[in-house]
DNA sequence: CTGAAAGCGCTTACAG
DNA sequence: CTGAAAGCGCTTACAG
């Protein structure tokens, strides 16, 4: 016992100030404290500033987990992305957070590596933290994991895509139509004979609507796209380097190569070269992202743009007007840009000579 | 007060579980239910298998807030990066947020944009949301920094840089012996005269670290740097390209550009295509972190590597360690490497023609 | 090994 | 406008 009242005597001096302290220094009860620091406008402005000395003098700062206890809330938001390895994705988050805090709420963050069974784990582990908002990628996630977001109640929306699925509203772009676009295009540039390298392996309900709005273009004008012109295939350089390969000895007369993402056009170019063919002159590369590497590339790379930085931004506010009562809209399209660079051009007219080697 | 009753009634029926209900339904006290949860091995074989009934029936999961206020610990912890869109950073952090995942912690995370200010007022957030451990990156840091960190008498390290300041656990790499050993290679190749691109804005540990470990090799050799041959710039690509023009143009018989990191390299890279110079034949380039891009480029790029991934494991057991009271090593020093790529190459033998156009 | 009780540091009806 | 009191959902000495 006694024992005791020393052990919490010390922690009265040497400890982080409580609230208590404030109280008695400023000489009010702790619930005017409490107020101050919630509900200033309540206060009279004489303890007020009474009050506020006493904070910066012990230089108090309130324990967030005894208020997260009684205020039910935790000012910590959550995401998980696929990667932090692709620049949108890093970008998307940066400006998550950037916002976030200005909000004053902090960030948790986790990765899932295009894994939807993770995905659910860090989610529960997001919902056991109690955030107090969601922000996933994309629009194909477990039953559980939707079920699970849902009874906690809890602001959720789903980023890069526009299309609201289950409900769930959706912060990002049109991908059919940005593809759909792209692939429009390169038919005006004259090319008829398509090679698509699809990472369909995952994050699978993006490069779905990107193959759909490709398909779409190409029978409007009345052209097919058969299977053994899509190479499906996972998200890395090397997949995009092997799928050029494989189109290209499979489809000598291919003229143009859609890739569903930068990633895999970056190895496609790199494997057009290691071809000996020579791009935009013999092929004609496109990808999807515009990551920071799109630009500097040699020769540089004509792709779709997403605001990836205006999507984080938006998910932050979306999710703090939740939380005052405002609802996020179900569907927020982005605009997309189409940029031309060096990997395009008209096709070539002659065949493809035997790759050499 | 009847309708505070029912209030409460409604809550016990549609909210979430509670430790109490868990107990009431396995029959036992609140306690018991804490101690399958906290010290299983206390806890009789026969309880334990009912309370644990009881807790998938209901699926309970407990309540962190309150978890953390009575044990002082918030099992998550907090890292502020200068920005997520170097691959560098990008990789540490998933390595990180993994690798604590796996030890059951979650992370908060803040990009502060190589803004001490801003690092300052995020590490500020972190410690009032009660992070167990704090990573940040490079020595350089605010006073206030450190001495807010110390007070909150939380595990604490700094990461990329191997050497300790202030008494800080470092794990990262030695970076002066990073840039000395490129230089000695490039010395090697025949190369005399140097000119230098660093980032000397930002980051400024590190940089000035590099920096170190180019003039030491230089004055070995009897070579000086002269300041007319360091371009001191902010970090983009955009600055490497203005660098390197004004490093050719105001030095014509420099043959080799040290850059001190791959952003730079990168922007060197382009601005030497724009004044017409061949790399490596006119001018070899090097850069520093080999991100992602640098193996992709044309040329592709001679660098050093760091080990990111293994930088953010280490970070997250080195805490989890600390917090178990095993005490983190004072420095970390890791192995960089030394990655020669396309863009270096022996000295050109005529002196540059004046830059064309 | 288990339960009753106190308490972690706050917030918020309730009563003045 | 302010204070005394109850309580948020847990954990952990303490006593059995």
């Amino acid at each position: 016992m006694a024992v005791h009242a020393q052990a919490k005597g010390v922690k009265a001096t040497a400890g982080k100030p409580r609230l208590e302290d404030v109280a008695r220094m400023a000489n009010v009860s702790p619930a005017t404290v409490s107020r101050v620091l919630n509900h200033p406008d309540i206060v009279r402005q004489e303890l007020r500033d009474k009050v506020s000395k006493a904070i910066v003098a012990l230089s108090y700062t309130p324990d967030n987990a005894a208020r997260a206890l009684m205020s039910r809330r935790s000012r910590t938001m959550g995401v998980v992305v696929p990667t932090l390895g692709t620049s949108i994705f890093a970008e998307g988050i940066e400006a998550l957070q950037s916002r976030l805090s200005e909000l004053e709420y902090t960030l948790l963050i986790a990765v899932c590596q295009y894994d939807a069974e993770r995905e659910l784990q860090e989610v529960r582990t997001l919902t056991e933290r109690g955030v107090d908002g969601i922000v996933l990628v994309g629009g194909s996630h477990l039953h559980e994991t939707y079920e699970l977001i849902r009874r906690m109640q809890v602001p959720f929306l789903t980023t890069y895509v526009s299309e609201s699925l289950n409900a769930v509203p959706a912060i990002g772009i049109d991908n059919a139509s940005a593809t759909y676009d792209m692939t429009r295009y390169l038919l005006q540039l004259g090319h008829r004979d398509f090679g698509v390298i699809a990472n369909t392996q995952s994050s699978s309900d993006r490069t779905r609507a990107r193959l759909i709005g490709i398909k779409r273009a190409l029978e409007e004008e009345g052209l097919v796209l058969e299977d053994t012109r899509v190479v499906n295939c996972t998200h890395s350089v090397e997949q995009g380097r092997r799928g050029v390969k494989e189109l290209v000895t499979a489809n000598p007369s291919i003229t143009s190569v859609i890739c569903t993402t930068d990633t895999l056009a970056v190895g496609a170019l790199a494997g057009a070269r290691a071809l000996g063919l020579r791009v935009p002159q013999d092929l004609t590369i496109t990808g999807f992202d515009d990551i920071e590497l799109a630009a500097q590339l040699e020769p540089s790379l004509t792709t779709i743009g997403t605001p990836a930085r205006e999507i984080g931004r938006l998910a932050a506010d979306c999710l703090a007007n939740a939380i005052a009562g405002i609802p996020i809209p179900i569907s927020t399209a982005l605009p997309y840009q189409l940029i031309i660079r060096g990997s395009t051009a008209k096709p070539r007219r002659k065949p493809l000579r035997p790759p050499p080697r």
